[in-house]
RNA sequence: GCUCGGAUGGCGGAAUGGUAUACGCGCAACACUUAAAAUGUUGUGAUCGCAAGGUCAUGUGGGUUCGAGUCCCACUCCGAGCACCA
């Protein structure tokens, strides 16, 4: 009587036997090479496990299951991001605490994880809202503070004027409030920066040493933005042509271009403005302007599609060092003040935007560079090129890489390097994050602006922010208090500042009354370190104990969602860098490789949303087809770093795949026999094939091939058990429950996923025949088989004695003839 | 606008410069069945032909080559990221 396979029966029971076995767990310091495998921490949200986590998930834990059965000590772990906004935004509709929340959310997550089989070491498991967790998170801060990489500053902050309260940009969509649609007004507040800024190069010159997908490496090149070029003083003088203290300072990339420079164009915030007051005539419209601009909002501002605008400075005017000549100066919103020195020569002939903003306001446009030495025209045109340089005085006829140098020095240039990273805004004011580990001291502020404090009193951070005092390593966690109301205050400020009891404390420095910071650290201060956390995820000394760490770091392998790869990869690599530079990290870099999967999209090829009712729950298609067809069929659904639609017929197949293994495996397997040639050379053909695809994140061709081989024993009456056996433990990370109950069936008492990886082997994948394909004039006439390693001349007589061929080649001229061994000939006859 | 990917049957896709369309889905016919589902077998790019066989097809237009989906040039469309960054 033949045995009917049964996916969930056999899954529930092997679930819990290599549970009990701990088959999966990394073992600290063992002898073995160790191989760190990580994915992406989720999001326990209330939906549930999405199958976008299914797809990397499963992807690693093939990569990670091949790397155990070739003898590697693997860390695969996998633990909890879960504070957040969703979990805050259920509990205040709720009135249920966002820790019970995420309690049944991460359950939730954890059941399903398991149902896939995936092999996660689940000792390791952490929690970044685990006070015990979180104390690190704090302490890192902490550190961070101490050495003077954190400030506070006065920013403006998303404000929805209607619920009076401050929103993250996830909250704010197409410049409105999520929540209730009101148009968001930009508010003035102090936040927390970290300065990232200060790694930039750090980050840059990283990634030189790194093995990421080249997308990934050249968004954070673009996210940094490095530039370098130089600073250039202008003078300026009053329209009585007397001289004004400090010019303006530009910074530009092209002083090549510098004799081309017909006017300067200030920001409206720019410091200037006030300083020369009294000498600017228009000033009423210069400050209208200003507090218009103000009024956009970033988005308003970052449109580009629109007209540019700006006021003619009346009163004060430039001179161009270069040729000498009298330039106006502008105030418009095209020129940031958040990057450079906000200002810029405007050189309209070889820029853009200047090119634009001068045919507005109608300023002359002279060019200085053209693109060849031989076409020098001095047309009212736009090249933002490099070529020679041209109407510039002595420097006329350089390349423009040689006049950089020459120009900057002539007009007393400095170098100078720019980057567009710009500081992490680090603090929300929102409950449902780690509290921020400072407190105000008023005596302590008032010692260091007087001055009074003794020498090593306090840290960088303290005389960078007076007042602000670090909390001792003995005061962390700050652990968040109970509160009745969740949402942020009116005011603006996090729901902490309510709780007076909490807030008032006293000043660990100075025993003086002092009060908490009540702003709440960023959803990506969690995941900046948790990777650490995996070596050593128990220890309350350290937030992983150095040797631990030695021993694990770097992890090997990161897979990850491409939405992550600029902010996260960043933040976590500017933390890992910086632990690193203080000494408590061994390594620099903390991901050695880093992949990407693609998103999965709902059918018909849109995304998979709530609100469309198109999301697929990886729950349903367990319960039809088990887990072994889920992990198959996304593995199988596409090329993997590509985003894909989700397709419910396909998984049928994947499913009709497997009921074949198992009726093979239960049916067709004789523990004596020998093998034939052609079995082999199938075996050893898809051993190689799946042993590389699997390496290239191919699963799907790797899927395809284990399909070929299936399809060949489903043809045949016998397969003798050792072939057998040897696809069952390449088929093993792909579909872990039903070839662990088939080994079990074929007699095995330990696991399969613990059996060496097969190699395959060179005499078996070469064929004894090799088909030729005979082509006339490039055109495929015959196919005919021949013996492997056939020479040119026998093959040539035994191609001309296939009638289908000969024909094209009989009573013609032969001009040439072109053979590869054991693929094609190919005749040229004159036609 | 810039950067990086893509474009191949009815659909998802495969293909170190060497038999384009592997593998899967779908569809059709047949077998099993009282019937259906499930399963199995066979077929399945278009077109001409009774057939043998031929011709045309990898977004568009050129080029290199004995030979191009693959390499080079130009263009069109789609997706992702960045975006007034001087």
């Amino acid at each position: 009587m033949k045995k009917k396979f049964l996916p969930k029966q056999i899954e529930k029971k092997w679930q819990k036997e290599w549970e009990s076995k701990n088959i999966y767990s990394a073992k600290d310091f063992s002898k073995k090479k160790k191989y760190y495998t990580l994915v992406e921490f989720p999001y326990p949200s209330g939906d549930g496990l999405h199958t976008g986590h299914v797809r990397g998930y499963t992807a690693m834990d093939i990569i990670a299951r091949k790397r155990r059965m070739e003898g590697y000590n693997v860390l695969y772990p996998i633990g909890w991001d879960a504070f957040g906004l969703p979990t805050e935004n259920y509990a205040i509709q709720k009135g249920i605490h966002p820790s019970v929340v995420t309690k049944k959310n991460t359950d939730t997550f954890r059941r399903q994880l398991k149902a896939l089989g995936f092999s996660f070491d689940w000792k390791r498991e952490v929690n970044t809202t685990d006070p015990e967790y979180y104390k690190w998170t704090q302490w890192i801060f902490l550190q961070l503070y101490t050495h003077g990489l954190a400030y506070k500053k006065k920013m403006y902050i998303n404000w929805c004027p209607k619920d009076k309260i401050g929103l993250a940009n996830e909250e704010v969509v197409d410049g409105a409030c999520e929540r209730c649609g009101t148009k968001v007004e930009q508010k003035e507040k102090e936040q927390w920066l970290l300065r990232i800024t200060a790694y930039a190069d750090k980050l840059l010159a990283g990634l030189d040493t790194v093995d990421y997908i080249e997308a990934a490496k050249t968004q954070q090149k673009n996210w940094i933005g490095r530039s370098e070029g130089a600073l250039v003083k202008f003078p300026i003088v009053t329209a009585q042509k007397k001289p004004l203290m400090d010019g303006v300072e530009v910074f530009t990339t092209r002083v090549d271009t510098i004799f081309g420079c017909t006017y300067l164009v200030v920001n409206p915030e720019h410091p200037i403005l006030a300083t020369h007051r009294a000498y600017i005539q228009n000033w009423d419209e210069i400050e209208a302007y200003s507090i218009q601009a103000k009024k956009k909002s970033e988005l308003q501002r970052i449109d580009t599609s629109k007209e540019k605008t700006g006021v003619l400075i009346q009163g004060i005017h430039a001179h161009n060092l270069a040729n000498k000549k009298e330039i106006p100066i502008f105030v418009s919103d095209y020129v940031l003040a958040t990057y450079g020195t906000g200002a810029i020569m405007a050189v309209p002939a070889h820029d853009e935007r200047d090119f634009q903003f001068a045919k507005k306001f109608n300023l002359p446009i002279v060019s200085v560079v053209s693109k060849d030495a031989q076409s020098r025209l001095d047309k009212e045109e736009m090249y933002t090129g490099e070529g020679f340089i041209i109407n510039s005085g002595t420097f006329t006829g350089m390349t423009s890489k040689h006049a950089k140098s020459a120009i900057a020095k002539f007009v007393h240039g400095k170098s100078q390097t720019q980057y567009h990273l710009r500081d992490w805004v680090f603090s929300r004011q929102h409950y449902w994050g780690e509290p921020i580990p400072l407190v105000f001291c008023n005596a302590c502020a008032e010692r260091i602006q007087k001055g009074t404090h003794t020498e090593n009193e306090f840290s960088k951070g303290e005389l960078l922010n007076p007042g602000w005092i670090a909390l001792s390593h003995k005061d962390v966690p700050v652990t968040l208090p109970r509160v009745r109301k969740y949402e942020p205050t009116h005011t603006g400020e996090s729901p902490l500042a309510g709780i007076k009891k909490w807030v008032h404390t006293t000043c660990p420095k100075c025993g003086a009354p002092a009060f908490r910071e009540t702003d709440t650290m960023p959803n990506w201060a969690g995941s900046s370190w948790y990777f650490l956390r995996y070596s050593d995820p128990k220890n309350k000394k350290a937030c992983a104990d150095y040797k631990k760490m030695k021993y694990w770091m770097s992890v090997d392998w990161y897979n990850g969602g491409m939405e992550h790869t600029t902010l996260h990869l960043l933040y976590s690599r500017f933390w890992n860098i910086f632990l690193h530079d203080i000494g408590v990290v061994p390594v620099s870099e903390p991901y050695k490789k880093r992949t990407s999967h693609g998103m999965i999209l709902g059918e018909g090829g849109i995304k998979m949303s709530k609100s469309r009712g198109n999301v697929v729950n990886p729950d349903s298609v367990v319960q039809i087809y088990g887990a072994d067809a889920l992990r198959v069929y996304e593995m199988f659904m596409g090329p993997f770093t590509q985003s894909i639609a989700w397709d419910a017929g396909s998984i049928a197949g994947c499913s009709r795949f497997l009921n074949k293994v198992w009726d093979i495996s239960t049916q067709k397997i004789v523990s004596r026999g020998t093998p034939t040639d052609t079995l082999l050379l199938q075996l050893h053909t898809t051993i190689k094939k799946v042993s590389e695809d699997i390496e290239t994140m191919s699963f799907n061709t790797a899927i395809s091939s284990l399909m070929i081989f299936i399809n060949t024993c489903y043809g045949l009456d016998q397969i003798p058990q050792k072939v057998w056996e040897q696809f069952l433990r390449i088929l093993a990370p792909f579909a872990p429950f039903i070839t662990e109950e088939l080994w079990s069936q074929l007699g095995h008492t330990k696991s399969i996923h613990t059996e060496p990886w097969p190699s395959f082997e060179k005499k078996y994948l070469q064929s004894t025949v090799t088909s030729l394909v005979c082509q006339v004039n490039g055109k495929k006439r015959a196919v005919i088989e021949i013996p492997t390693g056939t020479e040119k001349e026998a093959a040539m007589k035994i191609a001309l004695q296939n009638d289908s061929f000969c024909k094209y080649v009989q009573g013609k001229e032969v001009l040439r003839s072109i053979f590869v061994p054991d693929k094609i000939i190919n005749i040229i006859v004159k036609e």
